[in-house]
DNA sequence: CTCTCAATTTAGAATAATTCTAAATCTTGA
DNA sequence: TCAAGATTTAGAATTATTCTAAATTGAGAG
């Protein structure tokens, strides 16, 4: 459902949106945002801290992981945890799921999805449904062709 | 689709689940998988280590991983990453989804989910899919509640 | 414009989660 | 019975994340 989420306005909504939460646009929120609108292939924590670094060489761990937390907590920025390995971050949040390869581990984002509407979940009495993660496993064509002569 | 998964035979399909992955059967992985289906609250590797010890005192912490990644490759355990702490393992593998609270991070089991079939997902070429995971993502009865008057 | 307060950032320590290593033990089949 | 390979083990090592306390910043009051 949901057609073409209304395009989100470049910049100026990150202080609308943080504003909105109760939180200050600061330059090292501003450049967290900007690396993973940058290049959105799902970098973790840590991937972020050493692109955001190149340009801001004096932004620290701890405060990426915090402007991480506010982007998430604002809606900007969605959380993706596959397996067990570090959580990555995908600024992409109109409605797609994630397309995890066992054999890789790569990331491909796939643009169709099960909305909420179209889902019908039914949940017991009280419970409060945001957001449905809609995770595909299985082998990218790389790893498939490789499983089947070994 | 697939109706109603074969009931699972109770302790010996896990022998023949094993060998047919090239995997023995070992006490400790007998252990491992007892400790899953004994109380099924999603329990991270930390927790079935400290459940198993009790029976089985002297196996360690790298066995318990060891034992839980041959169950998860071999069909009858399945992992569960909802958020940015340890991961989960679920022994229940007939389709069902988990609701993960943001709120207070409990897990609940809805036995309602979306089946590779009902999806009709699409991929592009080469792609193969093995599992569709569902995570629901909201307030449980509890923290919605709590939410309406802070 | 200056002061004060709360929010934010910072470095580094601390903790948690997971993986690795090398040696010991066990199992299976010849 | 033996050899080879699989598995377990303790503990070290690594990776991911959180915490802490001090320094910095920015907004609003006066």
């Amino acid at each position: 459902m949901t057609a073409v989420a209304t395009k989100s306005p470049p910049e100026n909504n990150l202080n609308e949106r943080l504003a909105h939460s109760g939180l200050r646009l600061t330059p090292q929120r501003q450049q967290v945002h900007e690396v993973l609108r940058e290049k959105t292939d799902h970098p973790t924590a840590d991937q972020v801290f050493m692109r955001a670094k190149s340009k801001m060489p004096e932004i620290s761990m701890a405060t990426v992981y915090n402007c991480l937390d506010a982007l998430v907590q604002c809606g900007l920025v969605r959380q993706v945890t596959l397996d067990r390995g570090a959580t990555r971050f995908c600024p992409n949040m109109q409605d797609h799921s994630h397309f995890y390869c066992d054999g890789c581990g790569s990331v491909f984002d796939i643009l169709q999805t099960i909305s909420i509407a179209d889902a019908d979940i039914k949940l017991p009495r009280g419970f409060r449904l945001k957001l449905i993660e809609t995770n595909l496993h299985g082998h990218c064509p790389d790893c498939a062709t490789k499983a089947k002569q070994p």
